[in-house]
DNA sequence: AATATATTCTACTTAGCGTAGAATGTCAAG
DNA sequence: CTTGACATTCTACGCTAAGTAGAATATATT
């Protein structure tokens, strides 16, 4: 396969990858995770798998606070952040743009691509989509008609 | 709607956007457009709808080169590039990437995403897409059986 | 050789993100 | 009231991708 693509365009970083930077995403997921947290317990966390200063942590939860995914409200003593979305919102919002932007393209590309890969990592979700589809088309005609 | 999203993260930069930046989208539309161009042609073509410098051109025609989707080579007296996928070939690796990335995260988000954006953007795709489902589920049968 | 044209080099700019030290604020223990 | 410890903010450097283009060099063409 032609992974020209892959290594030159970040294209390759996976999912939330294109909407949140590696730190990012493991502070967001600890916050998913735990709903709450002050920024010395994602520190904790995060500095588990990595070798991080807890400054640097800190000033991620600052941008992220900035782009508004990310509460911070001041604790009992503490500033405690918390996730503005749920790692579902979060994903689906996400799904949504990027799907948005390649529809932007090419709609049949799109498609075509989505069913491609769906059959080839996950049969099963075919048939949800089948469904998905008739249940959208019936939405569709109820309002139509 | 919630736009945090679109606008804090360059996720909206529709479709190919996300893997050309706005000049090299440019560039290789004159390119699909004419299959073979030379630096010049290219400039003179861009620069109908924007100032700039022909070396501007020409510098990210060579970056395109390096990242493999413009081939360089010397025509009768100057260099002529010309595109190393169509822009078909193209858009949709791209969205197979960017597919890719997006059910590496969540695959329902993804299925969801599309079909309601498919929906409400092209609801005859959605027949199309039913088709190309029931296509597959037939084509993997067929593997497997 | 002199002028024009083509191509390459070099480099500055802007953004987002990772990174973290320095500076400052806050408060309780001594 | 001073010293620490801890919390928070500021400031800033590094890196990468992309936009930008002038300077330098190469290659005709007259």
């Amino acid at each position: 396969m032609l992974t020209v693509l892959a290594n030159n365009f970040r294209l390759r970083k996976a999912g939330l990858g294109r909407a949140l930077g590696d730190l990012e995403k493991n502070v967001m997921d600890v916050l998913w995770l735990r709903r709450e947290a002050t920024g010395k317990e994602i520190f904790s966390e995060v500095r588990q798998s990595r070798n991080i200063a807890i400054t640097t942590v800190l000033t991620v939860l600052e941008r992220l606070a900035k782009k508004g995914i990310v509460r911070k409200s001041k604790g009992e003593s503490v500033y405690v952040y918390t996730p503005v979305f749920t790692k579902t919102e979060f994903t689906d919002m996400v799904s949504q743009e990027v799907i948005k932007g390649i529809m932007d393209i090419s709609a049949s590309s799109a498609v075509a691509s989505l069913v491609d890969i769906l059959a080839d990592t996950d049969p099963h979700e075919l048939d949800r989509l089948s469904k998905l589809i008739e249940k959208k088309k019936k939405e569709i005609r109820q309002k139509a008609g």
